[in-house]
DNA sequence: AAGCTAGGCGTACGATGTACACCTGTCAAG
DNA sequence: CTTGACAGGTGTACATCGTACGCCTAGCTT
């Protein structure tokens, strides 16, 4: 068996090449444009074509988002904070690329890259910043909602497909004059945040930075290698 | 025109029961059962019918969203910290009860319960907590992040109807024995959180605690009505 | 040379959202 | 009381989706 061949001198298809295709078709069209058929036309081939290497939609999507979890990086040779601000950003720009990914990354059955990320995240909170067993799952759910919820916000705000979002906020806008009047909050909102160059950017670092401060406060940190805070050894406040 | 009527004496639809049936619908049966057809038939109507009321599937669900905005509360006579964290877990709750909302409470067009509640939430941090304008959308972007971020967690792990997450806890396991060997810091996790009582509230009010924490660090506090910490001027350290 | 098999093809089915035309009971206007 | 408009329920129909099932063939193994 070799690639070149079948009908027509034409490539074979593998579960990588259509794994890739499927990702970015969704990467192109959004998560609603990848389709069996769609996919299949892709791939000069026909819609059955594709269960040959792959089960069903539902494991084709399992195998996207491990391709996507294979391009997040976990650093291993730096320290524990550098670490985990390098992953972080690393998955926000992995969902920027692939925002049908969004609020997918840990649904289905995990492939092995989702395994070895998670694997590698773990050990950086327990072997490097010595967190204490329970405090480093803690960490771990702190960064994860954050950095999964911000990309969620990231791509409903600034779009999904980049068409989207302008229409949205237009439709908000336009809705006066019964609009934001009763809303002044809401209504400053809109008149003064384009004028402070807001960026996600921007916005996602003040965040990821509050909570690896607030990581750094708690116990069990190695004297030396921790980040700006002092260490107080306090659970964050009971109320 | 009244309520009872038409063929039969059976009772006459409008937006609001068609609305709330679909959530019902929703909460039961997980997103993937809210389909047009069964809502008619759970309302004893057919299809068509439902289009009468609401203009497609995208406005019935933008509807229904609005529905959970509308359950979550945001408490104006306490302190800011009190009320944030009392919204936060507000939504988390609402969130439970509806799972499918999850990652679709900022897409579509917003209705006046979400208008409502944004308003709300940023009155709060602009008057009662007296943040700069650029500091209340930090915090508000963070707080949200964080709160959808979990709520999609939860979901996920937790299981989105409360079948899936024992059946894809135990596909991963049973990978066996090729399966966690290779990953000793995920093994850990495996065996050791199920003897440590965790809970997702538990888990939840750390993440919380920990950033109320770092925005009452935040400058322009008022001197009385903070929460526990320290107030130092400083924004989250560089890095 | 024989035949096994991987992998591509064709057809078909049920489910879904929804366009369009129709039909009917209710109520306001005369 | 009659009439006509109209709000709201009905029926049919279509495109699109995932995918079950069976066939067909090229190329490798024996």
């Amino acid at each position: 068996m070799q690639d070149t061949a079948a009908a027509g001198g034409r490539e074979r298809l593998n579960r990588a090449k259509v794994l890739r295709a499927a990702v970015e078709l969704a990467d192109g069209g959004g998560f609603e444009a990848l389709t069996m058929r769609r996919l299949a036309d892709r791939l000069g081939v026909v819609p059955m074509a594709l269960y040959k290497h792959v089960a069903d939609k539902r494991e084709l999507l399992d195998g996207m988002v491990d391709l996507v979890f294979a391009e997040v990086e976990v650093p291993a040779d730096v320290d524990w904070r550098t670490a985990m601000h390098h992953r972080a950003t690393s998955m926000r720009q992995a969902l920027l690329r692939h925002p049908w990914a969004v609020g997918r990354m840990e649904t289905g059955t995990p492939g092995p890259a989702n395994l070895h990320h998670h694997n590698a995240v773990m050990r950086c909170l327990r072997r490097d910043a010595r967190f204490p067993f329970r405090m480093a799952v803690h960490a771990y759910n702190l960064m994860d909602a954050y950095v999964y919820g911000f990309a969620l916000q990231e791509k409903t705000l600034a779009g999904d497909i980049p068409a989207e979002a302008a229409r949205r906020q237009k439709a908000v806008v336009d809705r006066q004059p019964s609009g934001l009047e009763d809303y002044p909050y809401l209504a400053e909102v809109v008149t003064e945040l384009p004028k402070t160059g807001f960026t996600f950017a921007d916005e996602f670092e003040f965040g990821l930075d509050l909570i690896l401060d607030g990581l750094s406060r708690m116990p069990q940190q190695p004297s030396g290698t921790t980040g700006s805070g002092s260490n107080s050894p306090l659970r964050p406040s009971a109320r």
